[in-house]
DNA sequence: GAAAAACATTTTATGTTTAAAATATTCACA
DNA sequence: TGTGAATATTTTAAACATAAAATGTTTTTC
Protein backbone atom coordinates (compact mmCIF):
# COMPACT_ATOMS: atom_id res chain seq x y z
CA UNK A 1 0.00 0.00 0.00
CA UNK A 2 2.24 2.55 1.01
CA UNK A 3 4.82 1.44 -1.16
CA UNK A 4 2.41 1.61 -4.43
CA UNK A 5 1.30 5.14 -3.31
CA UNK A 6 4.89 5.86 -3.29
CA UNK A 7 4.94 5.34 -6.39
CA UNK A 8 1.92 6.71 -8.13
CA UNK A 9 0.42 10.28 -8.59
CA UNK A 10 0.18 11.47 -5.09
CA UNK A 11 -2.21 14.45 -3.91
CA UNK A 12 -0.84 17.26 -2.51
CA UNK A 13 -2.13 16.54 1.44
CA UNK A 14 -0.67 12.75 1.44
CA UNK A 15 2.20 13.73 -0.35
CA UNK A 16 2.67 16.36 3.06
CA UNK A 17 1.66 13.77 5.36
CA UNK A 18 4.20 11.73 3.97
CA UNK A 19 6.77 14.06 3.94
CA UNK A 20 6.33 14.76 7.42
CA UNK A 21 6.60 11.14 8.36
CA UNK A 22 9.72 10.94 6.82
CA UNK A 23 10.93 14.17 8.98
CA UNK A 24 9.53 12.50 12.00
CA UNK A 25 11.02 9.36 11.37
CA UNK A 26 14.35 11.40 10.66
CA UNK A 27 14.05 13.42 14.34
CA UNK A 28 13.55 10.07 16.07
CA UNK A 29 16.87 8.64 14.65
CA UNK A 30 18.80 11.90 15.56
CA UNK A 31 17.58 12.25 18.70
CA UNK A 32 17.77 8.41 19.53
CA UNK A 33 21.95 8.32 18.03
CA UNK A 34 22.14 11.68 20.17
CA UNK A 35 21.03 10.24 23.29
CA UNK A 36 23.54 6.64 22.86
CA UNK A 37 26.37 8.78 22.42
CA UNK A 38 25.95 11.24 25.27
CA UNK A 39 24.98 8.07 27.41
CA UNK A 40 27.77 6.84 26.41
CA UNK A 41 30.31 9.73 27.51
CA UNK A 42 28.24 10.45 30.59
CA UNK A 43 29.08 7.00 32.13
CA UNK A 44 32.56 7.00 30.83
CA UNK A 45 33.00 10.14 32.43
CA UNK A 46 31.62 8.99 35.39
CA UNK A 47 32.72 5.84 35.73
CA UNK A 48 36.91 7.38 34.61
CA UNK A 49 36.86 10.83 36.36
CA UNK A 50 33.43 10.66 38.50
CA UNK A 51 32.38 13.58 37.20
CA UNK A 52 29.32 14.55 35.54
CA UNK A 53 28.73 15.58 31.79
CA UNK A 54 27.61 18.88 32.74
CA UNK A 55 30.46 19.74 34.73
CA UNK A 56 33.19 18.53 32.11
CA UNK A 57 31.05 20.29 29.94
CA UNK A 58 31.94 23.81 32.37
CA UNK A 59 34.98 23.09 32.80
CA UNK A 60 35.52 23.26 28.89
CA UNK A 61 33.97 26.26 28.53
CA UNK A 62 36.38 27.62 31.11
CA UNK A 63 39.45 25.54 29.42
CA UNK A 64 38.80 27.54 25.93
CA UNK A 65 38.67 31.32 27.43
CA UNK A 66 41.54 30.79 29.83
CA UNK A 67 41.11 34.98 30.78
CA UNK A 68 37.31 33.62 32.68
CA UNK A 69 33.85 33.80 31.77
CA UNK A 70 30.80 35.26 33.82
CA UNK A 71 27.93 32.90 34.83
CA UNK A 72 25.72 34.41 31.87
CA UNK A 73 28.66 33.69 29.68
CA UNK A 74 28.86 30.20 30.78
CA UNK A 75 24.37 29.91 30.87
CA UNK A 76 25.09 31.04 27.21
CA UNK A 77 27.88 29.25 26.25
CA UNK A 78 26.17 25.92 27.25
CA UNK A 79 22.69 26.66 26.02
CA UNK A 80 21.14 25.78 30.22
CA UNK A 81 19.61 27.79 32.43
CA UNK A 82 21.03 30.43 34.75
CA UNK A 83 20.12 28.57 37.64
CA UNK A 84 21.60 25.12 36.56
CA UNK A 85 25.22 26.99 35.81
CA UNK A 86 24.75 28.41 39.53
CA UNK A 87 24.53 24.84 40.86
CA UNK A 88 27.39 23.29 39.14
CA UNK A 89 29.34 26.26 40.02
CA UNK A 90 28.89 26.03 44.09
CA UNK A 91 30.22 22.11 43.50
CA UNK A 92 33.02 22.76 41.46
CA UNK A 93 34.44 25.90 43.49
CA UNK A 94 33.38 23.63 46.46
CA UNK A 95 36.26 21.05 44.77
CA UNK A 96 38.69 23.71 44.26
CA UNK A 97 38.36 23.57 40.28
CA UNK A 98 37.61 26.97 39.53
CA UNK A 99 37.83 30.39 41.44
CA UNK A 100 34.99 33.10 41.02
CA UNK A 101 35.97 36.69 42.17
CA UNK A 102 34.72 39.83 41.21
CA UNK A 103 34.56 41.74 37.98
CA UNK A 104 36.31 45.28 38.62
CA UNK A 105 33.48 47.67 38.19
CA UNK A 106 30.46 45.63 37.69
CA UNK A 107 29.51 44.21 41.02
CA UNK A 108 26.84 42.25 39.71
CA UNK A 109 29.56 39.94 37.61
CA UNK A 110 31.65 37.19 38.53
CA UNK A 111 34.53 36.28 36.64
CA UNK A 112 34.71 32.30 36.99
CA UNK A 113 38.27 30.52 35.76
CA UNK A 114 39.81 27.31 36.34
CA UNK A 115 41.98 27.35 39.09
CA UNK A 116 45.73 25.21 38.30
CA UNK A 117 44.21 22.50 40.13
CA UNK A 118 41.19 22.81 37.66
CA UNK A 119 43.29 23.05 34.37
CA UNK A 120 45.22 19.97 35.56
CA UNK A 121 42.29 17.79 36.04
CA UNK A 122 40.05 19.28 33.01
CA UNK A 123 43.90 18.11 30.61
CA UNK A 124 43.48 14.53 31.62
CA UNK A 125 39.53 14.31 31.14
CA UNK A 126 39.81 16.33 28.13
CA UNK A 127 42.58 13.95 26.80
CA UNK A 128 40.30 10.57 27.34
CA UNK A 129 37.27 12.51 26.29
CA UNK A 130 38.36 13.05 22.87
CA UNK A 131 39.42 9.27 22.04
CA UNK A 132 35.86 8.65 23.42
CA UNK A 133 34.28 10.57 20.97
CA UNK A 134 36.61 9.45 18.48
CA UNK A 135 35.51 6.10 19.14
CA UNK A 136 31.70 7.03 18.07
CA UNK A 137 31.82 9.23 15.28
CA UNK A 138 35.71 8.77 14.50
CA UNK A 139 35.44 5.99 12.45
CA UNK A 140 33.40 8.21 9.44
CA UNK A 141 34.40 8.77 6.07
CA UNK A 142 35.83 12.37 5.17
CA UNK A 143 32.56 12.27 2.96
CA UNK A 144 30.09 11.18 5.89
CA UNK A 145 31.95 13.25 7.96
CA UNK A 146 31.31 16.63 5.85
CA UNK A 147 27.66 15.28 4.82
CA UNK A 148 27.16 15.35 8.34
CA UNK A 149 28.31 18.94 9.06
CA UNK A 150 26.51 20.41 6.17
CA UNK A 151 23.23 18.82 6.78
CA UNK A 152 23.24 19.57 11.30
CA UNK A 153 23.99 23.18 10.11
CA UNK A 154 21.18 23.61 7.46
CA UNK A 155 18.90 22.27 10.34
CA UNK A 156 20.34 24.44 12.96
CA UNK A 157 19.86 27.50 10.18
CA UNK A 158 16.14 26.53 9.67
CA UNK A 159 15.89 25.91 13.11
CA UNK A 160 16.78 29.35 14.33
CA UNK A 161 14.50 31.01 12.27
CA UNK A 162 11.51 30.03 13.43
CA UNK A 163 10.08 32.62 16.03
CA UNK A 164 9.42 32.24 19.08
CA UNK B 1 49.56 27.46 10.47
CA UNK B 2 46.58 24.71 10.57
CA UNK B 3 45.55 25.04 6.75
CA UNK B 4 49.71 24.92 5.96
CA UNK B 5 50.09 21.71 7.77
CA UNK B 6 46.19 20.01 6.31
CA UNK B 7 48.16 20.48 3.25
CA UNK B 8 52.04 19.29 3.88
CA UNK B 9 52.49 15.70 4.47
CA UNK B 10 50.94 15.19 7.93
CA UNK B 11 52.77 12.51 10.46
CA UNK B 12 50.25 9.66 12.16
CA UNK B 13 50.43 11.17 15.38
CA UNK B 14 49.56 14.52 14.14
CA UNK B 15 46.87 12.95 11.58
CA UNK B 16 45.12 11.54 14.04
CA UNK B 17 44.94 14.47 16.76
CA UNK B 18 43.41 16.60 13.34
CA UNK B 19 40.80 13.03 13.36
CA UNK B 20 40.40 13.40 16.77
CA UNK B 21 39.66 17.06 16.71
CA UNK B 22 37.23 16.48 13.74
CA UNK B 23 35.34 14.08 15.53
CA UNK B 24 34.80 16.49 18.54
CA UNK B 25 33.79 19.21 16.00
CA UNK B 26 31.30 16.60 14.78
CA UNK B 27 29.76 15.37 18.12
CA UNK B 28 29.65 18.97 19.46
CA UNK B 29 27.15 20.50 16.24
CA UNK B 30 25.27 16.92 16.53
CA UNK B 31 24.92 17.77 20.21
CA UNK B 32 23.99 21.33 19.87
CA UNK B 33 21.51 20.66 16.84
CA UNK B 34 19.95 17.82 18.77
CA UNK B 35 19.32 19.61 22.15
CA UNK B 36 17.73 22.66 19.55
CA UNK B 37 15.20 20.89 18.16
CA UNK B 38 14.48 19.34 21.62
CA UNK B 39 13.96 22.25 23.17
CA UNK B 40 11.99 23.74 20.86
CA UNK B 41 9.59 20.64 20.82
CA UNK B 42 9.68 20.36 24.40
CA UNK B 43 8.33 23.88 24.81
CA UNK B 44 5.87 24.10 22.32
CA UNK B 45 4.56 20.75 23.97
CA UNK B 46 4.24 23.17 27.30
CA UNK B 47 3.24 25.97 25.59
CA UNK B 48 0.14 24.62 23.82
CA UNK B 49 -0.70 21.39 25.96
CA UNK B 50 0.68 21.74 29.11
CA UNK B 51 2.48 18.23 28.66
CA UNK B 52 5.92 17.59 28.94
CA UNK B 53 7.81 15.32 26.53
CA UNK B 54 8.52 12.45 28.48
CA UNK B 55 4.83 12.05 29.14
CA UNK B 56 4.49 12.73 25.41
CA UNK B 57 6.94 10.20 24.74
CA UNK B 58 4.99 7.84 26.96
CA UNK B 59 1.91 8.20 25.18
CA UNK B 60 3.64 7.77 21.96
CA UNK B 61 4.88 4.34 22.32
CA UNK B 62 0.76 3.66 23.57
CA UNK B 63 -0.93 5.21 20.33
CA UNK B 64 1.79 3.24 18.25
CA UNK B 65 1.02 -0.33 20.56
CA UNK B 66 -2.73 -0.17 21.01
CA UNK B 67 -2.89 -4.14 22.23
CA UNK B 68 -0.91 -2.03 24.96
CA UNK B 69 2.51 -2.42 26.79
CA UNK B 70 4.09 -3.36 29.82
CA UNK B 71 5.96 -1.45 32.05
CA UNK B 72 8.99 -3.02 31.18
CA UNK B 73 8.09 -2.61 27.29
CA UNK B 74 7.70 1.08 27.82
CA UNK B 75 11.14 1.71 29.56
CA UNK B 76 12.91 -0.28 26.60
CA UNK B 77 11.42 1.90 24.25
CA UNK B 78 11.88 4.89 26.00
CA UNK B 79 15.42 4.18 27.01
CA UNK B 80 15.21 5.06 30.38
CA UNK B 81 14.84 3.29 33.45
CA UNK B 82 11.93 1.76 35.38
CA UNK B 83 11.34 3.87 37.80
CA UNK B 84 10.99 6.69 35.55
CA UNK B 85 8.52 5.26 33.41
CA UNK B 86 7.15 3.93 36.97
CA UNK B 87 6.84 7.75 37.73
CA UNK B 88 5.24 9.15 34.66
CA UNK B 89 2.76 6.14 34.57
CA UNK B 90 1.29 7.31 38.38
CA UNK B 91 1.32 11.06 36.52
CA UNK B 92 -0.95 9.82 33.55
CA UNK B 93 -3.40 7.69 35.54
CA UNK B 94 -4.23 10.00 37.65
CA UNK B 95 -4.87 12.18 34.75
CA UNK B 96 -7.04 9.78 33.09
CA UNK B 97 -5.33 9.50 29.97
CA UNK B 98 -3.92 5.67 30.37
CA UNK B 99 -5.11 2.68 32.06
CA UNK B 100 -3.11 -0.19 33.64
CA UNK B 101 -4.52 -3.61 34.07
CA UNK B 102 -3.43 -7.13 35.57
CA UNK B 103 -2.09 -9.45 32.22
CA UNK B 104 -4.15 -12.71 33.13
CA UNK B 105 -1.54 -15.39 33.79
CA UNK B 106 0.75 -13.23 34.85
CA UNK B 107 0.32 -11.47 37.99
CA UNK B 108 3.84 -9.44 38.01
CA UNK B 109 3.16 -7.46 34.88
CA UNK B 110 0.61 -4.87 33.75
CA UNK B 111 -0.56 -3.83 30.41
CA UNK B 112 -0.90 -0.48 29.92
CA UNK B 113 -3.03 1.19 27.72
CA UNK B 114 -4.06 4.60 26.21
CA UNK B 115 -7.40 5.23 27.34
CA UNK B 116 -10.57 6.67 25.22
CA UNK B 117 -9.62 9.92 26.57
CA UNK B 118 -5.81 9.53 26.38
CA UNK B 119 -6.41 8.72 22.59
CA UNK B 120 -8.06 11.46 22.03
CA UNK B 121 -5.67 13.59 23.55
CA UNK B 122 -2.68 12.46 21.71
CA UNK B 123 -4.33 12.39 18.62
CA UNK B 124 -4.55 16.32 18.48
CA UNK B 125 -1.37 16.35 20.37
CA UNK B 126 0.43 14.56 17.72
CA UNK B 127 -0.38 16.58 14.69
CA UNK B 128 0.72 19.23 16.01
CA UNK B 129 3.99 17.63 16.83
CA UNK B 130 4.52 16.45 13.62
CA UNK B 131 3.78 19.95 12.03
CA UNK B 132 6.70 21.35 14.79
CA UNK B 133 9.31 18.51 13.89
CA UNK B 134 8.76 19.16 10.14
CA UNK B 135 9.38 22.72 10.65
CA UNK B 136 12.71 21.94 12.01
CA UNK B 137 14.29 18.97 10.18
CA UNK B 138 11.53 18.75 6.75
CA UNK B 139 13.17 21.57 4.68
CA UNK B 140 15.92 19.12 4.06
CA UNK B 141 16.66 17.93 0.39
CA UNK B 142 15.92 14.11 -0.57
CA UNK B 143 19.58 14.06 -0.66
CA UNK B 144 20.01 15.18 2.56
CA UNK B 145 17.71 13.51 4.39
CA UNK B 146 19.16 10.02 2.92
CA UNK B 147 22.76 10.97 3.61
CA UNK B 148 21.64 12.14 7.32
CA UNK B 149 19.70 8.85 7.83
CA UNK B 150 22.65 6.68 6.33
CA UNK B 151 25.34 8.22 8.41
CA UNK B 152 23.28 7.99 11.32
CA UNK B 153 23.22 4.64 11.28
CA UNK B 154 26.72 4.16 10.88
CA UNK B 155 27.36 6.29 14.13
CA UNK B 156 24.58 4.05 15.90
CA UNK B 157 26.18 0.65 14.68
CA UNK B 158 29.57 1.74 15.86
CA UNK B 159 28.15 3.12 19.28
CA UNK B 160 26.42 -0.16 20.10
CA UNK B 161 30.21 -2.05 18.94
CA UNK B 162 31.45 -0.90 22.08
CA UNK B 163 31.86 -2.36 24.78
CA UNK B 164 30.85 -1.73 28.15
C1' DG C 1 8.37 -30.13 45.87
C1' DA C 2 11.62 -26.80 47.94
C1' DA C 3 15.42 -23.68 47.16
C1' DA C 4 17.40 -20.70 44.02
C1' DA C 5 17.41 -17.83 40.06
C1' DA C 6 15.14 -14.73 37.13
C1' DC C 7 11.60 -11.47 36.25
C1' DA C 8 8.39 -7.17 36.60
C1' DT C 9 7.55 -3.51 39.06
C1' DT C 10 7.73 0.00 42.76
C1' DT C 11 10.13 2.56 46.30
C1' DT C 12 13.90 5.27 47.98
C1' DA C 13 17.63 8.34 47.89
C1' DT C 14 20.19 11.42 45.23
C1' DG C 15 21.06 14.48 41.63
C1' DT C 16 19.90 17.23 37.28
C1' DT C 17 17.17 20.40 34.85
C1' DT C 18 13.99 23.92 34.08
C1' DA C 19 10.96 28.09 34.72
C1' DA C 20 9.85 31.55 37.55
C1' DA C 21 10.40 34.47 41.52
C1' DA C 22 13.60 37.01 44.34
C1' DT C 23 17.71 39.85 45.07
C1' DA C 24 20.93 43.06 43.90
C1' DT C 25 23.26 46.14 40.70
C1' DT C 26 23.70 49.14 36.69
C1' DC C 27 21.96 51.90 32.94
C1' DA C 28 18.84 55.12 30.43
C1' DC C 29 16.63 59.19 30.26
C1' DA C 30 13.26 62.71 31.29
C1' DT D 1 18.75 63.29 40.15
C1' DG D 2 15.64 59.65 40.62
C1' DT D 3 12.47 56.39 38.59
C1' DG D 4 12.01 52.57 35.75
C1' DA D 5 14.04 49.23 32.61
C1' DA D 6 17.62 46.12 31.93
C1' DT D 7 21.20 43.04 33.61
C1' DA D 8 23.51 39.26 36.49
C1' DT D 9 22.91 35.99 39.63
C1' DT D 10 20.72 32.97 43.19
C1' DT D 11 16.85 30.69 45.18
C1' DT D 12 12.78 27.87 44.92
C1' DA D 13 9.54 24.43 43.42
C1' DA D 14 8.36 20.87 40.38
C1' DA D 15 9.46 17.35 36.95
C1' DC D 16 12.61 14.07 35.39
C1' DA D 17 16.42 10.61 35.69
C1' DT D 18 19.21 7.10 37.64
C1' DA D 19 20.92 3.26 40.60
C1' DA D 20 20.02 0.34 44.11
C1' DA D 21 17.05 -1.84 47.41
C1' DA D 22 12.56 -3.86 48.30
C1' DT D 23 8.42 -6.52 47.04
C1' DG D 24 5.97 -9.96 44.77
C1' DT D 25 5.66 -13.48 41.20
C1' DT D 26 7.18 -17.03 38.01
C1' DT D 27 10.42 -20.35 36.36
C1' DT D 28 14.33 -23.43 36.87
C1' DT D 29 16.75 -26.92 38.86
C1' DC D 30 18.05 -30.43 41.69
Amino acid sequence: MDSASDQAGLDHESRLEHGDHQAVRLWLRLLTCTNLVERHLRNRLRKEFDITLPRFDFMAQLAREPKGLTMGDLSQRMMVSGGNVSGIAVQLEGEGLISREPVPGNRRAFCVTLTRAGQKRFAEMAEAHEAWVAECVGNLSGTETEQMMSVLKHIKHDVSRIEP
